[in-house]
DNA sequence: TTGAAAGCGCTAACAT
DNA sequence: ATGTTAGCGCTTTCAA
């Protein structure tokens, strides 16, 4: 019994031409009731699924979204993706996820497996610094997101995240605090929105003591915890930590040198994830509103489908949570 | 200048026909390399991208693997999806991540739509208890992996988590500890993982107190911070949380409550998240290996390709991780 | 209200 | 080594 060809088979047991079978699908209000009965009929019974290939071959879009990150087990941007993922869903539209280990060429080698594949759409935190190939794929047709990425020039859709204010946050609060000496712990080559944060902490802070972990070993948190004797070498008062996970492994790092939090050494966190505030010590951070994040631009690139369509940028700010890793300076260390 | 039929465009600017064009890009060993080189020139002057649907609809497989959770931004599952990213990279597929929420019937919708969109394979951790569904697409065609669930009677590979082993292993520890009066704190209705959990605790220590929340408030930590209370009218000297997130909550509300951990009550997790060794207190947890039960689950798919394949099951096992929420009961109780 | 027919872009015989 | 051809399952005019 062949169910090759789904939709002649649903044609020939309910009696009527493939055209009409389509037409329940699609417009069943153009259909008799009595045939439309019929037809649903044998669609169940045969348990008949449509073609998504057939249909998107015909021009229909695909329901298929890409999101393109660091790395979807990172905790951020799983929040993220989860966003995106509920933004998506009363569009019926699903999340194809993909993490770029900020490497460059494999952002690249997914973009053309997404471009390929034919997706509604790509909502992308950039990891290369090149934007070209974005703007190449959206002229050919592919809708393209920036997320916590400042459009800048570009003509495109973003959803941004002031990390500018971000940083500056966490510096003014160190330097409220009486931190003079303050280190900044981020990867070799820090993706965009990372790297205006640390341009928005020297704004505020002036110097920066710069330690680079490379952050592909098993984990970032342990790269984080094993840069903390680097950290400690360079004899900061304050360190600022690429994001929580960083910071998580960094307390680890120093506890095992010794050093006391935030006695010897200030702490400062990026993402305010659930576990910060239950850290020893509560983390001070600074919150992104990742769901939302992911949400937003879900929304955006549903309306590029629109008519009239414009590219809109969408702005979040982030927030200074101020916890107990972070401590006034008792002006007894080396420098003040 | 219209980039209309893709293969027949690059295949007039080279000079040749179709499938030569498809020969290039799949058989490339037979085309003489001058040919070879024309075309791949013409491709990459107009930055030619096959159609993946077309591909499809010819019989090619999907790059594409539906991977159905609880919900993406639980770290745990996070991590499981990043192993299957990796263990899909080598043969060029990719995630389409999507969560249930734990209801049935929008895992259902997702099955239906993952079929439809024609993806090589699922993998599923599944929500509802009937697993005929399952079986019924994997029947029709698009193989199904089981994750974190035992094949049992079920024709279909799996990866399997020994459930029954990690719920034991806590009550034990928590029986040798002199811990009497347990509980446990879980879901409304728990997924089948869970349960097993479940089981193996009360095997381990006899009768447990259940405290059930409900897992869709904003997120499971607040709805475990939110059952402190009704954690603590059952007069427990321990309780043992469905994860570790919600062992996060839960610290949180009993220290609202000013219950001391583990003094008063002690506490243990499930996973082993990287922040549980660094909770205050350091939370007792189990550990399940993430990452590597994705990996291996897509491992299994990929396999479901090759020619004589039958079903297997790769088990594994979940490990104790003392820390310090947990503590020795000192017998000054009200009962012990 | 329904049916016939023309492709969407591609692959895989098969023919040259 | 290259070209011709017949569809894959579906949507969509257009005709009946």
């Amino acid at each position: 019994m062949g169910d090759s060809n789904g939709m002649r088979e649903v044609a020939r047991a309910a009696g009527v031409s493939v055209s009409t079978v389509a037409n329940v699908l699609s417009r069943p209000s153009i259909v008799a009731p009595e045939t439309r009965r019929r037809v649903q009929q044998a669609i169940d019974h045969l348990g008949y699924v449509p073609s998504g290939p057939a249909r998107q071959l015909r021009g229909l879009p695909s329901p298929i979204v890409g999101s393109v990150t660091l790395d979807l087990a990172n905790p951020f941007h799983a929040e993220v993706n989860r966003g995106i993922e509920d933004g998506l869903a009363e569009a019926g539209c699903l999340v194809l996820a993909c993490s770029t280990d900020l490497r460059p060429a494999t952002e690249s080698r997914l973009l053309h497996l997404l471009q390929q594949q034919n997706v509604r759409g790509i909502i992308i935190s950039p990891a290369g610094p090149d934007p070209a190939q974005l703007l190449e794929v959206s002229r050919r047709g592919t809708p393209v997101v920036l997320l916590d990425h400042p459009k800048g020039e570009l003509d495109l859709c973003s959803v941004a995240v002031d990390d500018l204010l971000g940083g500056r946050l966490a510096g003014e609060h160190l330097r409220e605090l009486g931190h003079r000496r303050i280190a900044y712990l981020g990867a070799t080559v820090d993706p965009g929105p990372v790297a205006r944060r640390r341009q928005g902490l020297r704004e505020a802070v002036g110097t920066i003591l710069d330690v680079r972990m490379d952050v592909h070993p098993p984990s970032l948190g342990e790269a984080a915890a094993a840069a903390a004797e680097r950290v400690v070498a360079l004899a900061p008062t304050a360190v600022v930590c690429i994001n929580d996970t960083a910071a998580l492994g960094l307390l680890d790092g120093l506890e095992a040198l010794g050093v006391r939090v935030p006695d010897d050494l200030s702490v400062v966190g990026y993402d305010d994830l659930p576990f910060a505030r239950r850290l020893a010590p509560p983390l001070t951070t600074v919150r992104q509103p990742a769901y939302r994040l992911g949400f937003a631009a879900a929304g955006l690139l549903l309306e590029e489908g629109q008519p009239g369509h414009t590219h809109r940028e969408v702005w979040f700010q982030p927030e200074l949570v101020i916890r107990a890793s972070t401590a006034r300076i008792d002006g007894h260390r080396i420098d003040g």
